[in-house]
DNA sequence: TTGTATGCGTTATCAG
DNA sequence: CTGATAACGCATACAA
């Protein structure tokens, strides 16, 4: 036994290709080939080298061959601003299913921000013409863009997932939201209801325009006017939608013509609306009947239990990551730039006939 | 204007060091000292170079940095495996405060895993091998471990966060769960309640043992005996949140001497739970007060609003970060290798005296 | 203060 | 099929 003060444990960096090529007695050039491309080697010499490699416990390093390849693994995923805005309950869902897809097929998933003040927009600026990345996912309207420099411009494949950005070019994964708002509507008519509260996110993105569109198009097929729909909400500043639902409480509330039933855009909108609302003594469904968007988990177990038109999360993150290393494959294909994911009205007891 | 077919648009890689230093005159190696040590470059010069790198739009590569350093400058971080165990209302929170701070310190956030099957630990492991991450942030119990190689021995500084694992030498960023849970059983004690019911996230693990003792010690102090909490949960696999709560409703109604309060490890434990057992008719807090963990935002809109006693996430992301970045500036100082952070119970209707 | 030269760990090109 | 060698973009020791 000896003393060991002053060991300086340095920066363990691992072994090195040059390790495994010395262990397996070859050149480094051929233990890349083997590892790499394990066809294009002698059967036996690859045998000697994955050996060699599993005995040294050798792991490449991802840094060094993205830069000399040029291309980085890194794909990074762009949120909006604040997560509480809307669909604040499924965005674990949405990281989970897209870093799946990512792992897969080699790829990491890189968050570039979660806020959306001018620090994070040169952040993600940077990760994007650094060439840390080779990749975005944005779930945001607003391309980053500071002093000059803009998303559009990095040379980056960037899929747009939940909004449709098709407009700006960037091919989209987005639900059917104006038919599932429609058929919702539709269906609220046929048990009876006439008059309508929409609970609007931010006004006029893609989501306002084709949720509210969709409410619209039910009312005329079924020959009613459009004023029969409020708006509430709507407001261009970030909130989190558990306070707009707090809000549409209190617009709710000044209605003389009241609605009996109601069309949130988020979950969190509903769910703090309808606390607010049952403190006044309202019944749901029985005076009011409440729809709303997202599909969380927690939609389940409100009181009443949350109709909800889910967002296939799961299969959203999937079709993005599909399009995304599709446009990284080859870079102009631009087959649909617009993907639509069918999204499913799950009906729970907070939607029913209004009563008289 | 010019037909141009065939336009082949190459990988527009940007400006390099080397542009920047030939629009300013100067070599590639004083351009790299102005940009990252603007004191030790002449005046004059240093502006030349920073108006240049303007105009080119240049961004540095990080890779390539990160290569040459042998230090990379992204952090992962490692979550357990189903997110819907325990705290996963807050997730998005815990990734917010830990990548604002990340960014703030020239950091970058990169999700290592959101399942934990063996593909991902695999992965785990070739970022943290393969250099790809300089630190870790762990939130979950188990390190990564899979053939041979354990992130233990990745030579990688390590935080963990939320669970207390400075017994395997991470230094840890939790709650104080003991006390707190020790001073509301105290207070539900001192409402009247007699009969408790606790309900446990995974069995033995540190928030269950800390938790669980901190309700235990209280019933000691009030002189009350141990048998007066039952426990429900506690399953050794993995269960989402609101499974738990749905059996441990069940539980409830099977137990003959009912308890009057329930102890909720989790937020969506608790809300299950109270779906259930308000249907058979049972009165929150009138027959049954709730408290439970976490301080998910949802928790104020629940009926009736929640008491629950918040994680500081915030907080505790701050203190994660800059224990990891301290681990990274010098590799040896150990000072406390457990941070405390105060836990806050928030005060909601779900809690009340019981009826007699 | 500035420039020259070398190397980080890997892949790709070319001979052999 | 395999080996020597030159990059990838940058930072640093050293020389000027």
């Amino acid at each position: 036994m000896k003393k060991n003060k002053d060991v300086l444990v340095e920066e363990q960096s691992g072994p090195l290709m040059a390790d495994v090529a010395r262990l397996a007695g070859v050149a480094i050039s051929t233990v890349s080939r083997a590892l790499a491309n394990p066809g294009r080697v002698n059967e036996k010499t690859r045998v000697k080298i994955d050996a060699a490699a599993k005995q040294l416990g050798y792991t490449p390093n991802a840094m060094a061959r993205s830069l000399r390849v040029g291309k980085s693994n890194i794909i990074m995923i762009i949120l909006p601003g604040s997560l509480y805005y809307g669909a604040s309950q499924i965005i674990p869902q949405v990281l989970q299913s897209i870093n799946k897809a990512l792992i897969q097929n080699g790829y990491n998933l890189m968050i570039a921000n979660l806020d959306r003040d001018e620090e994070s927009e040169r952040h993600i600026l940077d990760l994007a013409f650094g060439g840390t990345v080779r990749g975005a996912i944005i779930l945001s309207s607003k391309l980053p863009e500071v002093d000059g420099r803009s998303l559009a411009n990095a040379g980056l494949p960037i899929v747009s997932m939940l909004l449709d950005m098709s407009d700006a070019g960037l091919p989209s994964i987005v639900t059917n939201d104006r038919e599932a708002v429609r058929e919702v509507t539709t269906e609220l008519i046929r048990l009876g209801h006439r008059r309508f509260l929409y609970i609007a996110g931010p006004e006029g993105n893609y989501h306002d325009v084709e949720r509210y569109g969709g409410a619209l198009e039910a009312l005329r097929g079924a020959g009613l006017s459009e004023q029969a729909v409020s708006r509430s909400g709507g407001s261009l500043d970030y909130q989190e939608g558990f306070e707009i639902g707090v809000q549409a409480a209190a617009d709710f509330a000044r209605l003389t013509d009241k609605p009996t039933a109601v069309i949130a855009t988020s979950d969190d909108m509903a769910i703090s609306f309808i606390s607010r609302v049952q403190r006044t003594g309202l019944n749901i469904p029985g005076d009011l009947s409440v729809v709303s968007f997202d599909g969380s988990p927690v939609c389940e177990f409100c009181s009443p239990p949350l109709s909800t038109i889910e967002q296939p999360v799961e299969e959203m993150g999937q079709a993005a990551v599909a399009r995304l290393l599709g446009a990284i494959g080859d870079s102009d294909n631009e087959p649909e730039t617009r993907t639509v994911v069918r999204s499913r009205l799950i009906l729970r007891e907070s939607m029913a006939a209004p009563r008289r």
